[in-house]
RNA sequence: GCCCGGAUGGCGGAAUCGGUAGACGCGGGGGCCUCAAAAGCCCCUGUCCUUAUGGGCAUGCGGGUUCGAGUCCCGCUCCGGGCACCA
């Protein structure tokens, strides 16, 4: 494609101009007003991929933006670049996780640096740095001092074959190992958990006020899933209800259960429990016991997902075989009879107390493992007339439901919850759906845990002056195995801090999700060096105004993030600072490519490069924002090609118009404006104060479509003026001047080049203040009023701005298209939205 | 399965508060320039009926609310994201 101008030269000069002068870079004593945008950090999987691309020139737009806008844009980049892919491939080519990561940042650091985004480089943060690690562990272990660390049980996926642990992404959809294809097991192992629990009510309460996209609010909110409801006991009993005693023969056994509709509880035809409860085999009777164990060997090997959605592969046949009677039974307190006591699979352990009262006719689940099993189903609340499906789950009044019956089903509930009280039966309960944060990993190439385990004091952390604690280098990666650290000779073999006596140090590391809960309050301190970054420095910066990543991270990341920044002012690390690290949240949509997401994995990746050392990172940028809205997925096609180069061409377009159209022949023309200057003086204000407003709300493709039409319309007034007087200098070089200045976000290269060019040797574009607009300039004085006749479109009809209700409606009447329509009705109501429609309803 | 989104011309999309559906671009067609081509410039381009003027249809599907629905409500279909060890 032949361009107007040397595109890779003049990218190269103004990425070379931005970095020597140092324009975007902040410190904390800018006297400017403070500004934070941030890009997610990106995991380093090689050269930067589309959607990075898509991430950075969303926030560099906004960052040259703010910057002309008056403020110190902080604007920092990193790389989270500890993770599961490099430990992969150091087994698979033995290569060492280190050396694999850094050449993985430095390619990416310069596809990021070849699209002319420009960042602080000088606060670089790598999550598996020495000094990243050092603090990553000193809070790790505030955490412990302060109770939000505690060790647990919890399974893990375990490959027979490899011997190792998988991650989840590593189990294929039929429960074997995606490496060896061994059937994948479940195993208990002690591992570290964060106490985000104890934030649930917190971090519920603290979204109200965040600007986020609300489906990212709700996302989290039912992630946190709050539900108040009634803690009960439910007495075991045999099948006459005799009361069945605990094994050493002391109290009444009593199985807990929780639920959210107490009102139901005399419509519950039977109970169930997790697999995993601990009372499982208490309570299975000798014949049923084969029965049981079967399942409960299912259900371990079973992913949560698998037994929520029935799709666990071994368990075909439906409901009927994911459920076992245990031979025993339950009282129902309400009714006094007995019921049967279940274990099944789609009850999990870790939710509520593990055990559920069911009741089929008001709980769609419970409904249908009720007809697998062919369990009785007792109505409690009406369903309204013509109901015809299985379980009613809506409002009505109770029935079958002794001392509620007549209540509706928020009476009852609060009814039915006094009644449990009372008795000493039951209490009321706020229960979460959200569990605590598992973060030990069985793997090497992560942030190592920093304590040891001694026989005769236990778990005692390691003095804060010997971190970081870093993992050796001499390790093997064997494909299978478990992790390098545990099988190293002498890391884990050590002394205790405390007595002195042998001990061994923990062997696993952090989830990476660690790294990635402060690496933004690093970032606005990365060079402290007696703790994790000053507190005083942050509060400068924080919160981030503006973060931008994907929308796949609108759960996880986000919610530790908010939970780390709220436990770091907790555990005395960050005095003074907000407790929402993110004022303004942006995700933007993916790339997809043949109708799943663009990955590494899936080989679809097309490389950056392919376009910024042929069209230009301008043009690439501009493509990214002019395809869609940037919350929308952008489906990467064979067009996709061409559009990229239709952008390429405007750029040329743009390049000719400003710098050569000026110095061709041409008669200009001074002195007062006639009336198509002042209709282009006009159209650039209106361009101002679009493209200003389509930033604000991040319509970046309409903004872009502006640009593309006060280009077209400064074009044609060329054109039409060379026809007559010629045109006028001052309207022509507002116009351009103007352009160049709103475009200057979006394509810094060419914008930079073209004002340097126009304006003299050392002038900056983007050191320029953001344009303003006169608002009297851009108000029309002209419109189109549309009338419609019985609301359908008649006749179009060009009116003053400011026309009152009566002149409009007695135009409307007089156009012979509206009579035509019209015939001998009489219109009966007149609906005016002046200047904009008169609408005429016959009667 | 559960939670959260999305669907508009041949294609990407616009329509910001319920008021002209299709801005802008890609692709396609025609023309100018040229010995020719490339590049550039100009015009046309939802669909059907119609010589034209004009009219009908049309925003995934089926209903509803409204003077008026791409936009609001109810019920579906299909596609995508997340589901706690990919990041």
């Amino acid at each position: 494609m032949k361009r107007a101008y040397e595109v890779q030269e003049v990218e190269r000069k103004w990425q070379r101009v931005w970095a020597e002068e140092g324009t975007y870079e902040v410190d904390a004593d800018d006297p400017r007003p403070s500004a934070y945008v941030l890009c997610m950090y990106p995991y380093p999987s090689g050269a930067a991929h589309q959607g990075h691309v898509r991430n950075y020139t969303f926030g560099d737009l906004l960052v040259r933006h703010r910057t002309m806008q008056g403020y110190a844009v902080l604007s920092p980049f990193g790389f989270d670049s500890f993770g599961l892919p490099a430990e992969n491939a150091a087994i698979r080519t033995g290569e060492h996780p280190r050396s694999f990561t850094d050449a993985r940042i430095a390619e990416l650091k310069a596809s990021v640096l070849s699209l002319g985004a420009v960042y602080d480089w000088r606060r670089e943060v790598r999550s598996h740095d020495p000094s990243y690690i050092r603090w990553n562990q000193v809070i790790f272990l505030r955490f412990l001092r302060h109770g939000l660390a505690y060790r647990d049980s919890a399974p893990v996926n375990w490959c027979p074959g490899c011997q190792t642990v998988l991650a989840n992404e590593q189990v294929l959809a039929d429960g074997t190992c995606e490496r060896s294809g061994d059937l994948v097991e479940k195993r208990d192992l002690e591992q570290w958990f964060f106490r985000i629990t104890a934030y649930a009510e917190e971090l519920l309460a603290g979204l109200e006020d965040l600007q986020w996209p609300e489906r990212v609010k709700t996302m989290q909110r039912n992630w946190i899933g709050r539900s108040e409801g009634v803690e009960f006991d439910l007495r075991v009993v045999l099948a006459d209800g005799t009361p069945v005693m605990e094994p050493d023969g002391g109290a009444p056994l009593a199985l807990s259960v929780f639920t959210t509709r107490p009102d139901t509880i005399f419509g519950m035809t039977y109970a169930v429990m997790a697999p995993e409860h601990p009372l499982v085999e208490i309570l299975t009777t000798p014949d049923q016991a084969a029965l049981v164990a079967d399942l409960r060997a299912r259900a371990e090997a079973a992913s949560d997902i698998e037994r929520l959605s029935g799709t666990d592969p071994s368990a075909s046949g439906g409901l009927a075989k994911r459920g076992a009677f245990t031979g025993s039974y339950v009282e129902n307190p309400f009714t006094s009879k007995a019921v049967p006591l279940y274990v099944a699979d789609y009850v999990l352990m870790g939710y509520g107390t593990g055990a559920i009262m069911a009741v089929p006719a008001e709980d769609e689940r419970d409904f249908a493992f009720a007809e697998a099993h062919g369990l009785p189903v007792v109505r409690t609340t009406q369903p309204p007339d013509g109901f015809e499906g299985g379980a009613w789950t809506g409002d009505g009044l109770k029935v079958n439901s002794g001392f509620l019956d007549g209540l509706d089903v928020t009476a009852a509930k609060q009814r039915a919850r006094e009644w449990l009280e009372e008795r000493g039966i039951g209490r009321a309960t706020v229960n979460y759906r959200l569990r605590d944060w598992l973060v030990s990993r069985q793997r090497y190439w992560g942030c190592p845990i920093p304590v040891v385990h001694c026989l005769a004091c236990g778990v005692v952390p390691l003095p804060e002056e010997e971190l970081p604690l870093l993992a050796p280098d001499d390790v093997e990666f064997l494909p299978g195995g478990e992790s390098p650290l545990a099988r190293h000779p002498t890391f884990a073999v050590t002394q205790c801090p405390s007595c002195g006596g042998p001990a061994r140090r923990d062997t696993d590391t952090m989830d990476t999700f660690v790294d990635s809960s402060w690496y933004f309050l690093r970032f606005c301190d990365p060079w402290s060096s007696d703790r994790p970054f000053d507190p005083e420095v942050a509060r400068h910066f924080m919160p981030v105004d503006q973060y931008i990543g994907g929308i796949e991270h609108a759960i996880m990341h986000l919610l530790y993030a908010r939970f780390f920044t709220r436990a770091l002012i907790d555990v005395g690390l960050a005095d003074g600072l907000g407790r929402e690290p993110f004022t303004s949240l942006f995700t933007q949509g993916m790339i997809r490519m043949d109708g799943s997401k663009m990955s590494k994995t899936k080989g679809n990746l097309i490389a950056p490069a392919t376009y910024v050392d042929t069209v230009g990172a301008d043009a690439l940028r501009l493509f990214h924002l002019f395809v869609g809205p940037p919350a929308d997925d952008v489906d990467w096609t064979s067009q996709t090609d061409e559009v990229i180069e239709g952008c390429g061409r405007f750029l040329d377009r743009f390049w000719r118009l400003a710098l050569e159209m000026p110095s061709e022949q041409r008669q200009w023309r001074t002195g007062d404006p006639d009336d198509a200057d002042l209709d282009l003086e006009r159209a650039t204000h209106r361009l101002v104060a679009k493209v200003s407003d389509d930033i604000d709300r991040w319509s970046f493709n309409t903004a872009v479509a502006a640009c593309m039409e006060h280009l077209n319309a400064l074009q044609r007034y060329l054109r039409e003026s060379d026809a007559g007087a010629g045109p006028h200098r001052g309207a022509y070089d507002g116009a351009i001047d103007v352009l160049n200045l709103v475009m200057a976000p979006m394509v810094p290269h060419v914008t930079a080049e073209v004002w340097e060019r126009r304006h003299g040797p050392g002038s900056r574009v983007h050191a320029e203040p953001w344009p303003a607009y006169d608002p009297e300039m851009v108000r029309e004085e002209r419109v189109t009023m549309v009338v419609q006749v019985a609301g359908r479109l008649r006749d179009r009809i060009d009116v003053d701005a400011d026309i009152s209700e009566a002149e409009a409606v007695s135009l409307a009447l007089a156009s012979p298209r509206v009579s035509e329509a019209l015939g001998d009705r009489q219109p009966a109501r007149v609906i005016a939205k002046v200047p904009r429609l008169v609408n005429l309803v016959p009667g």
